[in-house]
DNA sequence: GAGACTGGAATGAACACTCACTCAGTTTCT
DNA sequence: AGAAACTGAGTGAGTGTTCATTCCAGTCTC
């Protein structure tokens, strides 16, 4: 849709060589980049203001990336890859851990903060992501969502040997997953609704205790449930998502 | 940034006037616009587009939409002026039921049943608040965002109430009101990984079990809390946060 | 040491293209 | 007929990207 050029083909001369150079100058324009996506958004932000953050100018910006997108790409493979890290490292942590009989509350919750920081320290490019994957080819954006499920498929493990080792009750595993890695994610994704927290302990320390909470929640059906009744339809406002019957223009009826 | 031209005033002619017309053709767009939106993403999408998907010219949109950015901005205050209307509604139905002695816990599964509802309803919509805000003014922005927070605010009301009423253990209120918030609105933005959970009353039901676990838990201190000694940090990857004192172009140093 | 040479890197005007938006003219409705 | 609504080629601002040119730190020569 934008001009995008279909280009194979790497820039025959010009490119920056020295390897060292090209590193440091690739971090320089995404440091720039990362800083003005997050303020404007992809879109809204041009190469020209890339390269004025960064000290280039547009040209020099096209020697260290082959296009605008690979600037977002490079930022959002950074962080996965940190993630991806993270993963190996903490599987081979709860391998460990497990021979130590550690109890599975504690393991848990080992992992949990590791995660935890992690998020905080990615917090920028983790609310990049969630933002932009949108202006990612089809099948970059799959692989980062495979990522994802890949932590969550983690979560499920440790609850799994929790479970196993009768310290949480079964059932809802992937439910109970799904949510501790939210509640983590949101210190970064809605990370203006939690200004009252100064840093990331203030939020993580009570958050455990819910952690746990859920983990340990049982199963059991809820006593009384109501099946909301009461609530009269909000008719106030017209109704947006299916208006196709009506109103075709005039000719093509 | 984009073309973007600024016209205050309307077209002289040429308006769509006919009142009733004037919305079904809105609503028209507006529907053909959000799937094409959630697809592509705004920025990807052309008014082009959206005029083919909705039947129309491209001329036409513009005689319902004054521009592009407008529609956006009418799919997001219609999922806006809906939360908007139920949280009305649902304030009323609190007062009510405390009246009624309803006890506490029943009273917040009340709302919070009716607010998955919403989610569940507006799911699109709530997508694209969260991938798209950054398309907006900053005013427009900071509107959508105190919408949000005000939805927090009644959940710590009913929290607070429960409280009060001994139902629930002290402390935490804004916290956990921000975990069982957010824990709804990931149905939405996070549905890509609740595929298993067919429709919304699969993973409301067993969630409804942990939300009552998060609202019951206390504030204690966790017994043998780990404070993380055995995470060696993670290198493998060049750091991009923060390149900044390296490297500057030659001619600026 | 002065001067010429070298080639990697930086530059920014120019290019090709897209897209939101316009408006003169046409069609449809009443 | 006249008003209302629709049309789509045209406009121009703005964009990502290119590339001929300039710059400059070395290196070689004398």
């Amino acid at each position: 849709m934008k001009p995008q050029v279909l280009r194979k083909k790497r820039k025959p001369t010009s490119q920056v060589t020295d390897e060292k150079r090209l590193q440091q100058g690739k971090d320089r324009i995404a440091s720039a980049a990362i800083s003005l996506f997050l303020l404007d958004g992809y879109h809204n932000t041009s190469v020209r203001e890339i390269a004025q953050k960064a000290g280039l100018s547009v040209g020099s910006v096209f020697n260290y990336f082959i296009s605008k997108e690979e600037i977002l790409f490079f930022l959002l493979s950074y962080s996965q890859s940190r993630a991806e890290g993270m993963l190996q490292e903490q599987r081979a942590e709860f391998e460990r851990l497990k021979q130590d009989e550690t109890s599975p509350r504690k393991l848990f919750l080992c992992v949990y903060e590791r995660y935890a920081a992690l998020t905080d320290e990615l917090r920028r490019y983790a609310v990049l992501a969630y933002q932009e994957t949108k202006s990612l080819t089809r099948t970059e954006r799959k692989r980062f969502l495979e990522g994802e499920e890949r932590i969550q498929n983690f979560f499920e493990d440790i609850i799994a040997h929790g479970v196993e080792q009768g310290a949480f009750p079964a059932g809802n595993i992937h439910l109970k997953a799904h949510c501790l890695l939210v509640l983590a994610q949101s210190w970064a994704v809605r990370h203006w609704a939690l200004t009252s927290f100064t840093k990331l302990d203030d939020y993580l320390e009570p958050l455990k205790t819910l952690a746990v909470s859920i983990l340990e929640s049982e199963a059991s059906e809820l006593q009384g449930v109501p099946t909301l009744v009461a609530t009269q339809k909000v008719q106030s406002v017209r109704k947006v998502q299916t208006p196709d019957p009506i109103s075709l223009p005039r000719r093509m009826a």
